[in-house]
Parts: structure tokens; sequence; C-alpha cells
DNA sequence: ATCTATTCATAATA
DNA sequence: TTATTATGAATAGAT
């Protein structure tokens, strides 16, 4: 159609590549909008002219059209490849991809879509889901085991005290009553240790186990006893 | 251009829409690809038919058009909105779904691209990375501030315990001595007390503290001095 | 831009 | 669906 037949072939001349750029652009763009309106469709059109400008047409909206044909991707390598689900490798990447096509939907453009798509729309986001979660999940627990085994060593260090303390305290007692045996002839020196002894443990102690945990019965036997823990997240 | 002339609106009958959707899609793609050609234009055309059959022509393929298309139209946000970089708000959001189009041009697609749009785009980049370091970060934080909290409260008891070991060895030093100056009648019994308190106090320290840090030098005054913690994460 | 001779796309038809 | 064909539309080249 024009005054003389062309093959298709870049045209080498830049001006009238520029000028059969714009009038085929017109044209294509026309072109287009019948074929939307005559028949129904949802057609996406995008051209960057060889200078780099953008030309767009969408008959409902870009985004609606791209999310769309990425969907429509998506069921295609399904259907070409049903059982890939299970199939280890590298998830993350695909499904980062996946998420990403379909994050720009997130209360939109859900329109025109049947219950089968809507279906395997939330399969395929619910997959996607559990493999972030996962993925993050492990990072947590990476830091968390490490500063779990050093909460640990401490813990049982503090254990260790316990028993030392009671070791030494018991120790104490019966040097005590040794003492008290062999004779009282030095009222004064026992002002200085024997209160010091008990009313220091109990000090001590109490207070940073209710921290640690709701009020437990305080145990009245002779013996002292380590708090328990609130460490363990993953009992 | 036909038998007869038409006006552009649906075309009611199904078989007919079905016909002309056929041949003008024909059309329509053979036009795009002259326009590519000819031009040396990149094109990407996407077509839903009425019944939800995805046809599709790419000059190059379609995902560089779709990314090219979404690096474009941001480009056309930025010069419209220039500082917007700046204001807080929702920005991950806005950054997940700018690193989603861009996730895909992992590794290919880099071709046909100027120093300015490719300085742009790593621009982006970085700014997404920044925003989601920030956000995975913060998460972190949260668990390990915890984590930290509670083991500096069993530290600060592991202290406390160090403190009374300490007040009551010294107590018991002084009763020994005391009991050891009122006069040595009951030998039979030291075997029980002496060996126990220095003995157990030693061993019980020196192991736990060797797990979590290097050996440091042991004070070899008197005093029992509490282990150093590895447990600060962020001093 | 606008014009027009031509070629092309396609509506109607089979 | 595919093929034919009369006709209207698109456009190459010129102004």
């Amino acid at each position: 159609m024009g005054r003389g037949k062309i093959v298709i072939r870049r045209i080498d001349n830049s001006t009238s590549r520029q000028v059969t750029f714009s009038k085929r652009r017109n044209g294509i763009f026309k072109k287009a909008k019948e074929l939307a309106i005559l028949c129904d469709a949802e057609v996406g059109l995008v051209i960057f002219s060889s200078t780099g400008r953008l030309y767009e047409y969408a008959s409902t909206s870009m985004k609606s059209v791209i999310d769309r044909y990425g969907r429509a991707k998506e069921e295609q390598q399904h259907v070409a490849n049903p059982n890939s689900e299970l199939k280890g490798g590298s998830k993350l990447e695909t499904t980062t991809a996946q998420l990403a096509r379909k994050s720009s939907l997130m209360g939109q453009d859900l329109s025109g879509l049947g219950v089968k798509e809507l279906q395997t729309l939330e399969n395929q986001l619910e997959m996607s889901i559990r493999c972030i979660r996962t993925k993050k999940d492990q990072l947590m627990i990476d830091e968390i085991h490490e500063l779990n085994r050093k909460g640990s060593l401490i813990h049982q260090e503090n254990m260790e005290l316990y028993r030392k303390v009671n070791l030494i305290r018991q120790e104490n007692a019966e040097l005590y009553k040794k003492l008290y045996e062999t004779g009282a002839e030095n009222e004064a020196n026992r002002d200085s240790t024997t209160p010091y002894n008990f009313a220091v443990i109990e000090e001590a102690n109490t207070p940073a186990r209710l921290e640690l945990n709701p009020p437990s019965q305080q145990n009245d036997a002779e013996q002292t006893t380590p708090p328990k823990l609130g460490l363990q997240l993953h009992p």
C-alpha cells in the first residue's frame, strides 16, 4: 500500500525511518484498538522507537495486561511441566520472581478471573509464602541457636555456682556448728560472721529469679536451687 | 477494507467475532513485525481473546519488553516527581515492586541500555537493597535484643553468685581460722571439711570459663571473679 | 503536514 | 478452519 512495493528490511535513511515509524505506529495502534473493540479482546502494545522513546496502548491498563500475561505464562509452564513443584533446586529464585509478578495485584486487578484461575493463583501465592517464610525462619533460627548455645553455657555455669554455694554453705554450717560446740568464748566475732552468711544468700537470690519467671513458691528446704531459665525458645 | 465498510463496535455474532479476531490478529502481528524491522523498534504485543487465550509477539523477548517498559515508566515518574525519594511513607512496598520488576533481569537482558539508563538502574537497585536489608536487620535485631535481655539477666545473676561465693568463702576462711585458733581437738572432723572447700571451687570454675572465652590468665589473688561474657552482639 | 497512486488487509461469502 | 474476491484502509513516495 503505497506508491510502490517495499521490502521489509531496516530503512537506512534515518529521516524516512522516523517518518515511516510515525505512520505505521499510528496504524498499528488503530488496529489494536479496533481489535480490542470489535473482538472484545484485551490488548497491550508496547513500542520503543529506535531513539528509545516509549509508546504504549492498552485496552484495559498495561498493568492488567502484564499481570495477566505473567499468570498465563505460569499456567502454560505448569501445564507443560506439572510436577516440577516437588523438585528441589534453587526454589527461592523462582518463587521470588513469581511473587514479584504477583505482588502488584495486591488489592486490585482481580477482575476477569475465573474460579480455576483464582484457585491456581491462591495455591501459587501460598507456595511462595511458604518458601519465603522458610528462608526467613532459617536466618532467624541460625542467630537464635547461637545465642541459645551461649546462654546455655552460662546457665550451666550458673548451676555449678549454685551447687558450689550449697556445698560451701553446708560446710560453713558444719564449721559454725563445730565452733559453737567447741565453746562460745568469742561472742564479738559471731556478729561479723553469722548474720552475713544466710542473709546475703537469700537477698541476692530472689530478685533475679523474680524477673525471669512468675513467682514460684520459694523452697523452704535447706537447699538453694537454681532458677529455671526462660531461654529455651525451641522447646 | 473488505466487501463493505464496518463500524467499530463489538461484533455480536460470536462466530463472526472469532473469525474477525483471527484475521485481524494475524494482521496486527504482521504489522508489528514489519514495524520492528523497518523502523528498528522494540515491539511487544499481547492479546487475550475473548475466550481467554493468549497470543503474543515480541521483536526481542517479552521479558525484555516488559522489563524495559517498567524501567521507562519509573523514569517517567521520576521526571514527573523528582524528589519523592526522601519522603518517608511505606517505602518498602514500592521498593519491593521495583525490585520485583528488576529481579528478572539478573544475569540477562542488559542489552540495549545506555550509560544513563544503567546508572539509574544501579541507583534504584542499591536503594532497594538498602531498604530490604534494613527490614531484615530489624527482624533479626528484635529477636536478638530479646535474647540479649534474657542473657544479661542470667549474667547478672551469675555475678551475684560469684559475689556470694566470695563472701561465703571469706567467711568460711574466717570460721576455719577461728576454729583452728580455738584448738585442734577434733582431727577427724577436719578431713570432711577442709578438702571440700577450696578444691571444689577451683574445679567447678575453670571449665565453664574456658568454653566461653579464650583462656585468660587466672587471677591468683584470693578473689574469685566472674568470667566475661561473649554475649553482647551489638557492642 | 498533506496528497494520491498503489498495495495491503479484510468483510463477506463460500 | 481455509480460500476467494471485491472493497476499503493503510501507507510509500512526492509535495
